[in-house]
Parts: C-alpha cells; structure tokens; sequence
DNA sequence: TAAATATATCAATATATCTTGATGTATTAT
DNA sequence: ATAATACATCAAGATATATTGATATATTTA
C-alpha cells in the first residue's frame, strides 16, 4: 500500500511528468543537463529526480561528479504502463541542452 | 495533461484506494453503506466518491434518495490495469455493512 | 592545497489537499 | 404541509507537498 502511494504519488506532478518523459525520451541525462533543458533551478530537479526514482520509475548512475538518470531497467508492467500513458500526453517537452561547464556527456 | 493528473490524483489517497477496492469487491453500493462499513462521516465519503468519480473510475446511479456507485463501465485499458494493480494491495477492506434505516437495497 | 563544479539536502515559505461540522437540496413518509 | 432521510457542498482548520535560497558533500582542476 504504502510502496503503491509512493509510486502513484510520483507521477502526481506536472513537473515530474514531464522529467519522466524528457528522460524516456532522450535515454539517459546528467541533472545538469535536465536542469538546463527545463530552465529550472538545481534544487528543484533533484528533488524531483529523487522522488521519480523512490516511485521506482529511475536508476542513477554516478560517474565522476555527474549522476546519470535513466528509466529503471527492468520495469514491471504497471509502471510501464503509466510510462505508455505519459507518452501519450500533451504536454511540452523541452529539447536536450547541454548545461555543464566541462561536457558531462564527453 | 490535467485529465491524466486527476485520474492519477483520484488514487492518490488510502482512504480512495480502500473505497475504491470496497466497491469493485463488492460491485453497486449506496452511499450509506460505504459510510456504515467504513464508519466515516457522510460528509468525507461523499467528497472521495465525487473525486474517484472525476478521476474516471466511478460511475453513479440515483434511484430515490439513493445514490448507488459501482465502476464505470467499460473502462479504459489504463484504469483497469489499476484497479488490478490495486486488488493485489495488502490492505483493510471492511465487510459491507447495512447503513440505511430504510434499506436502499430492498 | 585551494578553487570550481555537480549534486544533494535542509529550512522557510507558499500552495494544495484532507477532515470535520454546518448547511443546503431532494425525495419519501406521515 | 411537515418531518425525516440520503446525499452534496461549503468554510475553517489541519496536514501534506512544492518551491526557493542557503548550505553541505564529493569530485575534479589549477
């Protein structure tokens, strides 16, 4: 129950809909570049990204100073059908702009 | 967009996902007897039907003073992969109890 | 080692949601 | 008509969640 609520309470936010959908479709993003891409402060998106990825629908990465996120692998059918459903929205999506300094993506 | 948000925000919620279940186990109920069974005031049970109404999952049916709830019908692919989701949840459902002094099921 | 960068977390405030008790509206019974 | 019942809605307070700015931590660069 409480692993349902945290779940269904992840993707009862705008904000984080349209990260969801920003890292699916993109495959996996450093948070500066999330950051950047969405013109939103840093704080906002880590919490975000760390609510997303307690609702189970994230892995992170950390290599060097950069966390990389992207879709859980493997993701259960449930939240791949939420996944379906986000990608059906219509709701704007920013293109991918690099944000750090020194390329996380080098 | 904000269609999605409400469906997901329907669910949101222990005591939604318990009225939820308590109906789809137990098919047309009347206000009362969600009430009496799960031993909330009216008011509160009236306000989360109404939100898992807009939310796509509950249809009502007045006949009388009587204002009958059962799942909508046909449902969506997407609400019903929840409402299975949501039949699997270890959670307290209440047997259904008689609540009205002139029985709405006579 | 010191400075800069990327990310996470905290504290304060703002905003949204839930609960309760009171009130409103229909319908039925007397 | 009046009273009682079933249900819906509103207003106030309580609780939860979101946003921001500040601070903390870790890694890399100079």
């Amino acid at each position: 129950m409480d692993n349902f609520l945290k779940t269904v309470g992840s993707i009862n936010d705008e904000t984080r809909l349209r990260i969801l959908r920003f890292i699916n479709e993109n495959g996996e993003v450093c948070v500066c570049d999330i950051e950047s891409s969405f013109d939103m402060i840093q704080s906002r998106i880590s919490r975000h990204l760390k609510i997303l990825k307690d609702g189970g629908f994230l892995r992170v990465d950390r290599r060097g100073v950069w966390a990389y996120y992207s879709i859980r692998f493997p993701l259960d059918a449930f939240r791949q059908s939420i996944l379906k459903e986000i990608s059906f929205l219509d709701v704007d999506i920013p293109t991918l702009k690099k944000g750090c300094s020194k390329g996380c993506s080098i």
